[in-house]
RNA sequence: AGGCCAGUAGCUCCAAUUGGUAGAGCGCCGGACUCCAAAUCCGGGGGUUGGGGGUUCGAAUCCCUCCUGGCCUGCCA
């Protein structure tokens, strides 16, 4: 029997950083075992944030091309584990049947559903420019997924709405052709806890927070260790107490990078008596850490750009064969291409 | 399409005595204190005053123009 389909897209947005890695990528590359993978470095959905503000003209020396980022981000991808022998790993604008379906997407879509869409309210409110494309984006995403007929896309709940828009977008599709043509679409709540920013642990993980906040996957280990070391902890004080939401991130981030049980007891009975010392715990943390990134690090430095664009290309390839089969039967289904003879 | 108002540090600003050295709070960076942090204290960097042009010895301030946002009116007759 044939394996489903999964896509899911990231932007290429810089370093990855520790919540990325386990609250996505490390999920994506599981999924690789059970499934055939489309990843997507989704470089046009990052154009939406590169617009308005004259520091974000697309020229901007201050600012890497997406090009190259993109090149970044698929060698940072491929040192976490995802295989291009195993998986299609591309770059979105590589294959132009993407934003050519959103097009038609957006003569399908409402836009009274647009209008709703959470993500796009927050931006806009905190944009001093808002363009069509912002808007728009969700729709760019329904046919990143459905050019390939994903069955499944792993999302983090942030998302489920607009997948759930995909899932619309694709059945009125199929209602105004008049057959199935599009299968629907199925989300993957990423399950388990998300990793918290380091100086402020109400919030999750962001490089948009400040540079102390996040842990970046390929950072040198002295630079780690000083955001570790300046983590938010507690006073505490209060023994066999709530533990703070900092020392739980901590606790956290220490079993997610694979401290063994042990370890971890031994710190949680501590903290139960009052008598654990952070200082301690984080050197704990920043061991762990380092021993899952530094074969990362190492992998990645093996990488050269050439070589990765070679794979990007490869992976375009083979995505393009889906695409055009795809976009072939939609031009077809909507009347429109060269005509029949 | 026309009219009116607005745009000052990463963020928020009725700071700038009305043409004379660009400020505050928060955030950020560094230090002290902490087992590590937080709080607190001490210190520090940061802005072509939305962009461009003009007037002037001198412009955040006056003039022109463009951009962005907001409000009002019109257009489609």
């Amino acid at each position: 029997m044939e394996k489903k389909t999964v896509f899911s897209g990231i932007q290429p947005s810089g370093e990855l950083h520790l919540g990325n890695y386990y609250g996505a990528i490390q999920n994506w590359v599981r999924l690789q075992d059970r499934f055939d993978c489309v990843y997507c470095i989704v470089d046009y959905h990052a154009v939406t944030g590169r617009t308005g503000r004259e520091s974000d003209k697309f020229q901007d020396p201050r600012h890497e091309s997406l090009a190259t980022m993109s090149v970044q981000m698929a060698g940072d991808l491929m040192a976490c584990g995802i295989d291009p022998r195993r998986s299609i790993l591309f770059v979105q604008s590589h294959v132009p049947e993407h934003t050519e379906l959103a097009w038609v997407f957006s003569c399908v879509a409402s836009h009274g559903d647009l209008t709703r869409m959470i993500q796009f309210k927050d931006k806009a409110d905190r944009s001093d420019y808002v363009s069509v494309g912002l808007f728009i984006y969700p729709v760019l995403q329904a046919a990143d997924i459905l050019l390939y007929r994903a069955a499944k896309v792993p999302v983090g709940e942030d998302q489920v709405q607009h997948l759930e828009l995909a899932r619309r977008i694709g059945r009125r599709f199929n209602t105004l052709v008049g057959e199935e043509y599009f299968p629907e679409v199925e989300a993957e709540l990423t399950a388990g806890k998300r990793i918290m920013s380091l100086a402020d642990p109400a919030h999750k993980m962001s490089k948009s927070l400040g540079d102390k906040h996040y842990v970046g996957l390929m950072e040198e280990p002295d630079a780690i260790w000083k955001k570790v070391r300046s983590a938010v902890t507690d006073s505490g004080e209060q023994v066999g107490g709530e533990m703070s939401p900092g020392v739980a991130n901590l606790f956290e981030i220490l079993r997610l990078t694979g401290a063994v049980d042990d370890v971890v007891d031994g710190f949680k009975a501590q903290h139960a008596a009052g008598k654990i010392r952070y200082g301690d715990l984080k050197t704990a943390v920043q061991d762990h850490i380092m021993r899952v990134l530094d074969p990362i690090r190492e992998r990645r430095s093996r990488m050269s750009d050439d070589e990765i664009r070679d794979t990007l290309a490869a992976g375009a390839a083979r995505a393009s064969e889906i695409a055009k089969a795809t976009m072939a039967g939609v031009r077809a289904r909507v009347g429109v291409g060269p005509p029949p003879r």
